[in-house]
DNA sequence: CTCGAATTGTACACCCGTGTTCAATCGTGA
DNA sequence: TCACGATTGAACACGGGTGTACAATTCGAG
């Protein structure tokens, strides 16, 4: 990926985000990553493509990272960090956050993401007896959060909590819904969050 | 508003729905009505408004029945109820269930429907010390309510849970993370659900 | 510095949706 | 049955986006 198909893909985030619709006219993006319109057709197979391509390949970033930083060994205090890490996100790179926000409910990609991701964190807490959670609530369980994930970012994007709140609180929350008692609930949505570690394809790099 | 309008008007619910985009053709919205394409001219505004004015009126119909329906005072059941309500629909009427979807997540008015309607039942919940619920996590509670509710109604749709499993799973969680126990909060979100009243503005008919 | 590749900006034909007009037709109440 | 209002469907000009082409220019590796 060379330097002018990373500003359109860039370009193409931010136009996505702000303007929430999948289709965003050439010339539109042109002018947004700052190059002529006939450099668009050279760089991308096909404007119609280009959400989704983008879309995934934001989707595969933020699982990288996130997954490279799961050394922690209770899950419950990994599905606590993998919501965080969403909503920190979100006020660290907002376009990224819209993006994700807007498209998370109808994107395929994004949406395994938002499941995908704390997933393992479950079915390995259920299976170590972490949490109290019958088996019937499971696929209820992983939509939950990925519902939760998403409206706390979006308390982020709008202002209404800063990351720490939104976070916390819907880590919080999700955690006590799983039998984790409050106390210690409160305690491991509150813990300090590493930082995510840098993604290692330079492909996936997303400049904010 | 005559039988054109509501024509016009279920064709637009259909065609949002099922194309997840804000934008429908004329021609395709007269198509979809089984009407000309002067007609539609000739009973709506301005087609760049017609998104919004569905969104408005699908919401006001909704939240007029929900909370004509609260006859309940126990505000924890209530709470469990509306989510519910929200979960049945989908099932019911799966174009409005996608509708609802698809747009709660980036309309103002869904937006306002998805956390108003359960607002009520929190707040009076909270006074009561119904929950063991801390004040700073109010503003989170309610996002994790709509996000919630959206994802249920998502697995509803795409037939992964009936309604009942997604519904009850959606409020039971909710109610377990408010600190409802969970045998409470398992028995309150399973319990009979009563029908939806019937709107009483005529205007606010939703055709399935 | 030089050469080749990429980028630029403009031009062009094409398609699609829009909003309007209008005569012909329909249908419903009187 | 009649008359009037609404609906129909075709036509029209217009605007804007698309995809392609191409000469001029810029850029970067050697």
């Amino acid at each position: 990926m060379n330097q002018a198909q990373r500003r359109i893909h860039d370009a193409a985030i931010r136009l996505f985000a702000e303007q929430g619709n999948h289709r965003v006219s050439v010339s539109d993006l042109a002018q947004a990553a700052g190059v002529a319109r006939g450099t668009i057709y050279n760089n991308i197979e096909t404007p119609e493509y280009l959400f989704e391509q983008v879309a995934a390949q934001l989707a595969s970033e933020m699982h990288e990272r996130v997954t490279a930083c799961d050394q922690d060994s209770d899950p419950a205090h990994r599905l606590a960090n993998d919501i965080r890490f969403f909503v920190r996100r979100a006020h660290e790179e907002p376009q990224w956050g819209w993006f994700v926000y807007r498209f998370g409910i109808n994107n395929d990609s994004l949406r395994d993401l938002l499941n995908g991701t704390p997933m393992r964190a479950i079915v390995k807490g259920v299976d170590r007896h972490r949490y109290d959670l019958r088996e019937d609530l499971l696929p209820g369980a992983m939509a939950m959060i990925a519902g939760t994930t998403l409206t706390a970012m979006w308390m982020v994007l709008e202002g209404h909590q800063t990351w720490r709140e939104a976070g916390s609180g819907a880590a919080e929350l999700v955690l006590r819904s799983f039998g984790i008692a409050a106390e210690e609930a409160r305690r491991l949505a509150e813990s300090d969050l590493p930082p995510l570690p840098p993604t290692t394809s330079p492909d996936l790099h997303v400049v904010s």
